[in-house]
DNA sequence: TAAATTTTATTTGTCTGACATTTAAAGGTC
DNA sequence: GACCTTTAAATGTCAGACAAATAAAATTTA
């Protein structure tokens, strides 16, 4: 392990990228212990500081865990699913507002995920997580539910359906896209009418769950999708009227 | 924004999470600049290292760029989807590799996440897109190829599979999804039988997808996962009894 | 001897101050 | 006006010091 002084990247930045190779490849396994800042200093011939700032780049990747006192030191970290959680529904919310996608490209992305769990959920659903999702449909029922209060139980709904998938892949991987959607659902005001439809099809899903019925629940999806996108494009459509009302509004 | 100087957590994590809570509520917008290290350390009332520590830990997720010179400084990063792709690589390698995640289970969402694509795909892929999968097909073909190879166009053949759906959301969800796998793939041995039969299913999936039949498509991808799985049992079991030849097997 | 206490050594966390390097802008020269 | 030099500002790196945490070793005490 050598670093390249006349590399135009951070010395902390070589180091960092070199460990975290190391630990991807498996040269470095779970809980093994890296050595002190210390040694690695000696060892890249860098300063201390040097070598911090690369283990605080790995420890913001959730890679390493540091601990002090005599038998501490830095050691490799197992990566939760937890930890991938949050990870990811922070990129996913980030790349959604940083590079303008559209609300129909991230709705259409985040059905088509589902729809690739409702199969797997209506065969390996939990009594436990049918009992969320009809709790979940029984809030949103609730006529003076304020629309943040119903975009956060819609996104319960969601998940215990994903959840009932039994797979922690796919729910690592839908975490994203659902709860990345919630600013963008924030955004849109529920006229009871709306809500009413929704709440109808939410249970219309959860019968099609709870009977092991896969095609049904897939198809209660895209329903629910045909409803969202269409909600949303006509909120959006009468926003931009009311702000350019002469000329031909831009979309979304 | 204020520090706790007796929270448990290191300073340079407490001045971190507020930073990156700011760009994620939309109070730093891109591009914008933050304060130089001095002016930071300043306002936190930390040292210029502290404050370096934190601004590594948010390079670390892209979130900031930093530039040397008169003009330069930290800048909040526009998260491109290039490298949420990366980022999300290297997470849902070590997520499978660190949790000991089943070949089935990690399969089983792979191509439930493919199927989700496949109806996009028939209906949008590009010319180019096509052509790519028949050529990643051809090599496939070629008998004197080694594993690896095989299994890196296999992802190539997938991801144009993926990417065909034009849908860029989806594109970075299924980046981690497919090449993850590849770790887990190249640990099969394929032999030419099973090689053919794997080429043919994908070049019916090429036929379906040319023929925009998302259907076929979908049930093509159905047929891959079934013989996925079950080569790489046979392959699994094969090796166990091998290893324990008078006990029995205790599976992946 | 056994338990409780103190000491010690190790390691990370933080601070201070210095210098190197990069970069753009300001100023000067032809 | 074009080209060169200087300057100032910012990050990158280094060295050394002390604080704080922690577990093991050493010591004291019952």
């Amino acid at each position: 392990m050598k670093i390249d002084p006349n590399s135009s990247a951070d010395l902390s930045a070589q180091i960092a990228t070199m460990i975290k190779d190391a630990i991807v490849g498996g040269e470095l396994i779970v809980d093994q212990r890296l050595p002190s800042e210390a040694e690695l200093a000696d060892q890249f011939q860098v300063s201390r500081s040097t070598v911090r700032e690369a283990l605080k780049r790995l420890a913001a990747q959730s890679l390493i865990r540091t601990q002090r006192g005599a038998t501490g030191g830095a050691f490799i970290n197992r990566l939760s699913f937890e930890e991938a959680y949050s990870q990811q529904i922070t990129t996913s919310t980030l790349l959604l507002s940083m590079n303008a996608v559209s609300f129909d490209t991230a709705c259409e992305a985040r059905y088509a995920l589902e729809r690739a769990c409702a199969p797997l959920s209506a065969e390996r659903r939990t009594a436990d997580q049918l009992a969320t999702m009809r709790a979940e449909v029984s809030r949103q029922a609730q006529p003076n539910l304020s629309d943040e209060a119903f975009c956060a139980s819609d996104v319960a709904f969601h998940r215990a359906l994903v959840d009932g998938a039994a797979n922690p892949v796919l729910s690592y991987q839908l975490a994203g896209a659902v709860e990345a959607m919630q600013p963008l659902m924030n955004m849109i005001t529920f006229s009871a009418r709306s809500r009413e439809k929704i709440v109808s099809l939410h249970s219309q899903i959860a019968d099609a769950i709870e009977a092991g019925d896969g095609g049904a629940a897939t198809q209660g999806l895209t329903d629910l999708e045909v409803e969202t996108r269409s909600l949303a494009a006509s909120i959006f459509a009468a926003r931009a009227a009311q702000k350019q009302p002469n000329q031909a509004s831009s979309g979304q």
